[in-house]
DNA sequence: TAGAGGATTGAT
DNA sequence: TCAATCCTCTAC
């Protein structure tokens, strides 16, 4: 079943970032489909430094996180990842649940073609390779995650027990914010970013 | 309008 | 440890 938009405008990004654990995300990008479990995520919120939208600070590059939950926030880094939001919460409101790890579980043949690899490993063990293994880039900034070339459908629960909390990564610039345990992945995973 | 730097990655 | 690479933001 697709997540509906009430989903996405949970206020509490925390929460959602635990919950899109387990979750799929389906890309169909040319009419060619491929799909990965989520195993790792990250929050950011207008409330703290690491976030694009700190202070609610609007720029013509975050201006879709400040729409409401149930977007893509897609958004290029280092000049050459596109990186990969959900964009939560109600208008106003930026925040975003960064997707930093799939496990592929359909379209592995586009995958490896994309990747321009020939054997499944890990492909889509970065927020910069993933993009790639499933076609995303900017074009899909702002998509509807509900009804769109790109969807999460809901699908096998992440027990508490095997969600890991630890810091986010490559943010060291947010002082304080850099050690809140925003990012979550799922325990025992081969195909997080890194463990 | 110029300059600095980044929610990364893979090779050295 | 370091370069690739280019868009975005800030300051002048």
């Amino acid at each position: 079943m697709i997540l509906t938009p009430e989903f996405y405008q949970q206020t509490n990004v925390v929460a959602i970032a635990r919950k899109l654990l387990g979750k799929v995300l389906i890309t169909r990008i040319n009419g060619e489909l491929s799909a990965g479990r989520i195993v790792e995520t990250e929050a950011y919120s207008f409330k703290e430094r690491g976030c694009h939208a700190y202070n609610s600070r609007k720029t013509l590059r975050n201006e879709v996180m400040f729409a409401d939950g149930g977007i893509a926030y897609v958004y290029l880094c280092y000049g050459i990842y596109n990186l990969f939001n959900v964009v939560t919460n109600k208008a106003g409101k930026a925040e975003a649940v960064l997707i930093r790890a799939l496990e592929p579980v359909a379209g592995h043949d586009i995958m490896l073609k994309r990747m321009n690899v020939k054997k499944l490993t890990r492909i889509t063990s970065g927020p910069g390779k993933l993009t790639r293994a499933m076609g995303i880039d900017r074009t899909h900034n702002g998509v509807i995650l509900t009804d769109s070339e790109i969807v999460i459908e809901s699908d096998i629960i992440i027990t508490p027990k095997n969600i890991v909390a630890t810091t986010r990564i490559g943010i060291d610039y947010a002082g304080a914010d850099a050690a809140l345990p925003w990012r979550f992945y799922v325990k025992d995973n081969e195909w997080i970013s890194k463990w």
